[in-house]
DNA sequence: AGCACGCCGACT
DNA sequence: GTCGGCGTGCTC
């Protein structure tokens, strides 16, 4: 009799010693096991109870003594082959364990917590239901047999509905829980426990029609269904300034696929901030839509997934992880403002969605459209290339033009006499609009919206004992914090240091306010940071309240740049343009060129022209003189160019690996080593090469230091080897315990 | 990462 | 003698 090996990954591996693991299948067991179910298994010296997956069941293995399994601990595969593979895939391309990759793959509410009990479970909800005909019943209520009048009540409800939930009934009728026991016990209704779906509640609207389109969007949905229609992979690019009306695109794209039988994945890069996107398509695909992001509760996440897993949902809208949502028979995957940072993971495993997306599409025959008003230089590239199928949307849906851009430059202005934020320019603009009854949008190009606390008599700042930065100040809980490891303290009433009086400096924005309360008095503003964003859902409180009380003027950082449509705004002034460009990496160009391009496109949206006003202190930058005429061929030739010049992505691969660790020296040395590798595999493959080591820009972080060696070259499958074959060597090696080593595909920072 | 095995010094 | 220090090597 032939014996059953289980091919396991195990958690407890880490990536230096992961692989798949073989163990023996108890006889008891064989019958539950199958790939994709999740195991517990003894590992190591001390057979420590572990949790694993399945990843093949076979009779053979290359070893003679085998430990068994331990138990299962699904009765459902959790995952399925498809997966497997992509989970192995994972591995090569992201440097994770394959448990890693699974992991992230599944809802938070299948795992199990400390006391090995599931974060969510299936809801139900109790139901009764009719247990004689419908006419029996009523002639029963009808004939006042029935003396109990609370039990008559409760059985007229279930004529009119045959079944329905007991706590409805009860609360309807006003009958209480003795009467529905009656009934039960005279076998006129029974009572059963039905599975029921927690759903995050979207705005519900009214079935819509399918959208009509312009010539432009109709060419580009013409030639997009044809690719969904072939079997083979593919890949496409739709390029549409911003309010062409992708969205009618995708709709129709989606509409097809469905209609042919097949699933839709259309990932959005932050949910929070497009509930109206979710309105629409719920208005068009209704129950078929399911939505994944992280701001849903445990056990809401955990319902859309069984939702889809089950085929019930075959549209799935959501951010990033919704990748891996698990649809069968993928038709389109869109991934939707594909410029965007948020598609790429910062812990692990550190994937890119795009990346995974690929790698779906091309196994399924699945057609994967990635859309932008900017695209990644990257994807343009790819599209000039003749990898990317290239559509475009030129004009505005309802022809609107693009608005007027006029540069002012800052400098001028200061040796004019005005050092404030707002130029002169801007004003007469701000004040024509107040005049007009028309509103206007200030942009702060700045990343975050926090506050320091500084001594304006020293100098002095509070820095994290831990890491590298400035700690900023949370008004909301009175206290100052750490971003990168959550250090938090209390405010000293004076300086520590001199005994000076503190000062608050804003972000930015609460700066820019008091400026403009000054030039404006009696003027209502809107500031959007994190003194008023705070709590959940406070960002749609404070749009709507921009939209619906006509709020001349609203000031924010990047977060006021995305999605929104405000009829009536029809200045927007983008504050310190070049801000962004000197953030030091090669893709600073890029970011900055798309932030100023989505901020322009939010003036003139309604009827009326928009202007735009950019303030910067370099006006003949080449990047902000292209963004203000919205000219992206000519940003992506220059640019383009420069990445040759400086061998930079996407003309070569990027890759880095970063070793971090308590003391500096001993990371630094790790990094080190890590580059006498790399050189010498980097010799080898040919035309690559490695940089650094390099302290990161927040060189530390909750008491470790970081550095960081990369590697640029075409060869990525080489280059992905030597990587992962000097991270096992460096793990093994005793000089340098203690040191963390990652490596990334091209990450942000 | 975590656990056992093994080879050296201190101690009831 | 043996208890326990941590350096070394493996994980089906």
């Amino acid at each position: 009799m032939p014996r059953r090996v289980a091919k396991i990954a195990v958690s407890a591996a880490t990536f230096s010693i992961d692989k798949p693991y073989d163990y023996l299948v108890p006889e008891n067991l064989a019958e539950q096991l199958r790939v994709g179910t999740r195991v517990e298994v003894p590992f190591g010296k001390g057979n420590r109870s572990t949790e694993g997956v399945v990843l093949a069941v076979q009779e053979e293995s290359a070893l003679s003594s085998l430990k068994s399994i331990h138990r299962v601990l699904d009765r459902e595969n959790v995952i399925g082959e498809a997966q497997v593979r992509l989970a192995l895939f994972m591995r090569e391309r992201f440097f994770c364990t394959v448990y890693e990759a699974i992991r992230a793959m599944l809802p938070a509410g299948l795992w199990f917590d400390q006391q090995g009990k599931r974060k969510a479970n299936d809801k139900t909800v109790e139901f009764a239901t009719l247990q004689i005909g419908n006419d029996e019943a009523e002639a029963l209520v009808e004939t006042k047999r029935l003396k109990a009048p609370q039990q008559s009540a409760l059985l007229e409800l279930l004529c009119c509905f045959g079944s329905l939930p007991t706590r409805d009934m009860l609360s309807h009728t006003g009958a209480s829980r003795s009467s529905l026991n009656a009934l039960v016990r005279t076998g006129i209704v029974s009572l059963s426990e039905r599975e029921v779906y927690r759903r995050p509640d979207i705005q519900s609207v009214e079935k819509a029609q399918l959208p009509e389109l312009n010539d432009d969007q109709a060419r580009a949905y013409d030639g997009l269904r044809e690719l969904v229609r072939s079997a083979d992979a593919k890949a496409a690019l739709l390029f549409g300034v911003t309010g062409s009306g992708k969205t009618s695109v995708y709709i129709r794209l989606i509409h097809d696929v469905l209609a042919s039988g097949r699933s839709a994945i259309l990932l959005v890069p932050e949910i929070a901030l497009t509930p109206q996107m979710l309105a629409t398509f719920s208005a068009h695909f209704g129950e078929q839509v399911a939505v994944l992001h992280s701001s849903l509760s445990i056990g809401e996440r955990y319902d859309e997934w069984k939702r889809i897993k089950r085929g019930e949902a075959r549209l799935v809208i959501g951010t990033r992880s919704a990748v891996f949502a698990p649809v069968s028979n993928l038709g389109i995957l869109i991934i939707d403002e594909e410029q965007e940072e948020t598609y790429k993971s910062e812990n692990t495993p550190r994937y890119d969605a795009r990346e995974v997306g690929k790698y779906l599409c091309a196994r399924s025959g699945a057609l994967l459209l990635f859309g932008s008003a900017t695209p990644q230089i990257a994807s343009m590239y790819e599209a000039k290339r003749g990898r990317y199928v290239y559509f475009e949307l030129k004009e505005r849906f309802n022809k609107q033009e693009l608005p007027t851009v006029r540069i002012v430059d800052m400098k001028r202005e200061l040796r004019r006499g005005n050092a404030g934020d707002i130029s002169s320019f801007l004003r007469q603009e701000l004040q024509c609009n107040i005049d007009r009854g028309e509103q206007s949008i200030l942009f702060l190009n700045r990343r975050g919206t926090n506050k320091l606390v500084s001594c304006g008599e020293c100098g002095f700042t509070y820095r994290c004992p831990k890491c590298s930065v400035s700690l900023t100040y949370h008004s909301a809980r009175k206290r100052l914090m750490c971003h990168y490891c959550g250090f938090s303290c209390r405010v000293d009433s004076v300086c520590p240091s001199c005994g000076g009086e503190l000062k608050y400096l804003g972000s930015g924005t609460q700066h820019v306010e008091e400026e403009l309360r000054e030039l404006f008095p009696g003027t209502e503003i809107l500031r959007m940071d994190t003194d008023t964003v705070a709590p959940v859902g406070s960002h749609e409180k404070l749009f709507d309240a921009f939209r619906e009380d006509n709020i001349p003027i609203m000031i924010g950082t990047q977060m006021v740049t995305k999605g929104l449509n405000f009829e009536n705004v029809t200045l927007v002034g983008v504050l310190c343009a070049d801000q962004s460009l000197y953030s030091g990496d090669y893709r600073a160009g890029e970011r900055t060129f798309s932030l100023i391009t989505q901020v322009v496109g939010r003036s003139g949206r309604g009827k009326k022209q928009g202007r735009a006003v950019i303030q910067t202190f370099t006006p003949a930058n080449q990047t902000i003189l292209q963004a203000a005429k919205q000219d992206y061929e000519d940003f992506y030739s220059s640019e383009i160019e420069l990445r040759r010049l400086q061998n930079a992505p996407p003309v070569v691969d990027r890759y880095t690996i970063t070793a971090s660790g308590q003391t500096e020296e001993q990371v630094e040395w790790a990094a080190r080593y890590l580059f006498d590798l790399l050189s010498l595999s980097a010799r080898e493959i040919g035309n690559t090469t490695v940089l650094g080591p390099a302290p990161l820009s927040v060189y530390r972080v909750n008491n470790r230091y970081r550095y960081r060696v990369s590697m640029l070259g075409s060869q990525s499958d080489a280059i992905r080897r030597s990587i992962s074959a000097a991270l096992i060597e460096c793990s093994g090696d005793k000089r340098f315990r203690g040191v963390n080593m990652f490596a990334d595909h091209d990450p942000g920072d």
